[in-house]
DNA sequence: CATGAATGAGCATTCATTCAT
DNA sequence: TATGAATGAATGCTCATTCAT
């Protein structure tokens, strides 16, 4: 909505400077990133809407058509930077789960980098799991098997810890949906929550949830 | 005040215009209902972007101009949505709270009322808690008292529970934030998640995360 | 257009207590003489542009729709304004002639009525004067009889103290009309002026200019 | 740029590459006036009110957006035709003050450079002196030099013939003021009073009008 | 590889006006 | 006498996208 649009208060100089950067990144880097980038930073700072590839265009100081020599059009750059965070947050997951061999503590490790991703990576994680997103998937189907590898790190987590006997039986998918949402929530909350989610109040909010959570899977 | 003026022998013609004014007063709410609904009902279908009073026009079959007799402009209306939500939230919070005096039971009710809620009116849950809405107070500041009563009927609850010794000690703005995250994540996975979240495994899910989070509450 | 318009800093009391205000006049007066003066005002505060019969209506209290018993549309209303201007400008410039006997004196005389009469009425003369306002009078031939009779006593006066020999011979048309510009110049500017015209320039320019063009008819 | 590098031995495909941008940027600039030239041409038909960019995009058969290419809104449209309007309008004053070396007739000269360049460009005149553009000069503060220079052009000749002694001694900026009310008054009455002012009474009308301030200015 | 030119569609909003009551 | 409801047309402006170069 154009209400939310707030105007761009670098001047002119400051973004040509900007954009001069941006080109000699992209040298290094390929002009592909430099787009990807600069695409998410506006993602960020104005929201989904209120972001054009125009503008996209004067950020890197590229003109707008050549937008179109990376990306086939809006979509397609959408669905790339989605696509980078579901690769990156496997990468992550992966990462977390192999980070030790107690069933219990990879459930934690899971949990602290799913949210940690999320943190990090507002722009992928609000375009991942914040909105509407199945349009972009629509025309590439099968294409969103990271996301169903992601999920499954966690349930396999899950099923071990209980086949491990430190978790209560029960309904290994349940269980994994629940833990799956009790992480969401507080990364989500804490995405749009603005300063209400102060940083201290969401590292207290995060070990407790996980601790309840962990807590509440203990058998007994 | 017409109506204040006259104490019972009002003519037949007055008693006729009172009539016809109360028609026309309940068939322009009745509009006004209509407007939000059929915004209400894009904003689900399209998503919050492509959201615009000429598409509420054309749904309800009046000129979009007509949309302005009833609100002043697009935020009006997005507020009017989402003070709605409000209003309605905190009821249901407010009767569930209410609904038992068992202080763990209570907590369950309050979870069990915020998922539903969100499942019953996605509309008012996305624009309340899974959007930017700020802008939207901006001008109104005071006016969102309700969201704050809301947050506070849940931590009284927790407090309660805590004083009682029916959940662990423990930093309650912490708790209440855990749970809330809980909840709030398996709304709005639901929400968004499409097909993904089958009404079984919600359910399920619904189920195992109060179960989890109450259990992980309980002392020992 | 839209960029000069200023929000009407009043607020929503003040202007219903106007609206009162006006209401109360309105039994004495009539209701077409309120809307004519608030379109007057409107007019002086926001220009020809941003005038609209909303505006009007709003700022009298009562519904727009009224103002069409009053006038048949929005010409009808400028046109009203308009002849109200020239009647009373006629007016003017008739009491100016005849409040001296001396041919001289009364063509100054005259001059300061005009000017005058400019500066106390800007809307009218904006009107009658620095706009394009021939559409007006387009279907209503005949009408601008007003504005031929007042010119008419300008060259009256001319002529007789042409005749009076207290001038030099010449073109009485181009005479008076020479003399028309200087007072139509100054009191044109004035009101375009803004700020630059203070009142103490005014005055002297008023005098000076005033001064030159007598000066300049007479003979030698 | 690539022109300063290259001395002369250019290739056959830079010299055409050159060519090529050089008339894209002529047919750039042609755009532009035509852009200009429509709008006022608009502007003079229909009045200040009645132009809008729309019409200008119809009458010049390009579509409302590629207005946007050459100027960046309304009012840079606006602006730019003033400041072309200021500039010549200073450059016409500033010949005709050169045009002479005598005093007095320097005065007459600027007298008529100033009522030809309004009849010559009444779109122009219209913008610079009959209409409220304040708000075009805002956001651009210093660049309304062209127009004070122009008065300060004026106020010199006074000056200095009275310094001269060919003019009564007296208040120059009095004098200033009611020389340019004078041709003012000419020019926007010319201007706006449509068939009225026909060429001959216009030519008629200047030379009394000149010939009277020169004479009221004149010692004795 | 990159651009300039151009456009059709869309948006929020305002306006003058009509009609039934 | 006055109003509420409604509308079609217009406005300034932004956007995604295409095309020729």
């Amino acid at each position: 909505m154009k209400t939310k649009r707030v105007k761009d208060n670098s001047t002119r100089a400051e973004r040509l400077r900007q954009a001069s950067r941006a080109r000699r990144e992209q040298q290094k880097e390929g002009l592909r990133r430099t787009i990807l980038d600069a695409a998410g930073g506006l993602f960020l700072e104005h929201g989904y809407e209120d972001f054009s590839l125009r503008q996209v265009a004067e950020r890197i100081g590229y003109s707008a058509t050549t937008i179109y020599r990376y990306f086939e059009n809006k979509d397609e750059l959408l669905f790339a930077i989605l696509y980078d965070g579901f690769l990156e947050f496997g990468r992550k997951l992966e990462a977390a789960a192999q980070s030790t061999r107690d069933p219990l503590k990879r459930i934690e490790a899971l949990g602290r980098a799913y949210i940690e991703f999320g943190l990090r990576n507002p722009v992928h994680y609000q375009l991942m799991f914040m909105q509407r997103s199945d349009f972009l998937f629509e025309s590439r189907k099968g294409q969103n098997q990271p996301m169903i590898e992601s999920f499954n790190t966690l349930e396999e987590a899950v099923k071990e810890a209980m086949e491990a006997r430190v978790i209560k039986r029960g309904d290994v998918d349940a269980y994994s949906h629940a833990l799956w949402a009790a992480v969401h929530g507080l990364t989500s909350l804490a995405i749009t929550g603005g300063p209400r989610f102060t940083p201290e109040l969401l590292k207290k909010s995060t070990a407790v949830t996980l601790r309840l959570i962990i807590e509440g899977l203990r058998p007994h």
